[in-house]
DNA sequence: ATCTAGTTGCAAATCGGTCGCATCTGGTAC
DNA sequence: GTACCAGATGCGACCGATTTGCAACTAGAT
């Protein structure tokens, strides 16, 4: 017999349950909305996603949802050179960390993996002595097509 | 006979002469604190200190200087991990672009000049024919006397 | 089935930042 | 110097994003 809210539970239900999180109904909506996201969310638009998943989940649990999820360094919070607006967004934290441009002009977003982005991270915990937990770079300028 | 308020004018000041901005007492106010500040201010030290100097400056006054200095590429704005709060942080850009560095257990803010970090935007530019006009590398983690 | 610590929805509050508008002023033209 | 006006200012209301207090409601352990 299936369960069929928990089978196959996303990597990030199932962190949570080995930290021994507790799981409840608001919080799976909102974890499954962060796993199947194919990009950035703000909070307002993870409530509207979570909210379709299950219709009693608040604005407060989505953020405080968002703050537990950031504490367990499950998930990124990204500035996006706040290019629209002062809010922030959202995203789960992958095996490799990647920088992201955006588009001054189009509000493109771009991510880049880079292996000297690597190096620096290694170089600033080496010279600095400094235990890196989360790191974020952005950048924002003109992509290709806008900077012609 | 010297003009008191203008005599030995600060960069940021020769800078608005150069493009032509209009100046104010009160735009002449928060760019002297701007000049002067030993560190990364948000907007209610900015406005704090510039009263001092002017005691007519207001709030909306502050955040339309901090635009406007902004929109000239003359200051950066941080958000030092959000360590304290969703405000930003402002400070002049100087010649060579720096790393922030938060410390999660006693808020030291480093900063770290890296010849790494000038590769990275290079290569950036290359790989991703993006044109870079503002960056911020922001990293969370813990320092060298918090780390122990 | 019971119990309780942890979680939730809700409404109100807070916080950082912006805006509309009447008034004022810096810098230029005379 | 005086007149002029585009642009800047103070003020207060406003806004969007996030947090909080609290009573009601579970998840999960016993
Ligand atoms: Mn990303
Ligand atoms: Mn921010
Ligand atoms: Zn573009
Ligand atoms: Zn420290």
């Amino acid at each position: 017999m299936p369960l069929p809210q928990t089978e196959m539970p996303g990597r990030l239900q199932a962190y949570c349950a080995e930290r021994g999180i507790r799981m409840t109904q608001q919080r799976r909506a909102i974890l499954r909305v962060m796993e199947t996201a194919s990009k950035h969310l703000d909070a307002a638009q993870l409530l509207r996603k979570a909210q379709k998943l299950d219709a009693s989940v608040d604005r407060s649990t989505v953020y405080r949802t968002l703050r537990l999820l950031k504490r367990q360094g499950l998930i990124d919070e990204l500035d996006l050179m706040h290019i629209h607006g002062e809010g922030h967004y959202y995203e789960r934290k992958l095996n490799r960390d990647h920088i992201h441009m955006a588009c001054l002009r189009c509000g493109k977003i771009m991510e880049f993996v880079s292996d000297i982005f690597e190096k620096l991270k290694g170089q600033v915990e080496k010279d600095c002595r400094f235990r890196i937990v989360v790191s974020r770079l952005e950048i924002g300028g003109y992509c290709a097509n806008c900077s012609k």
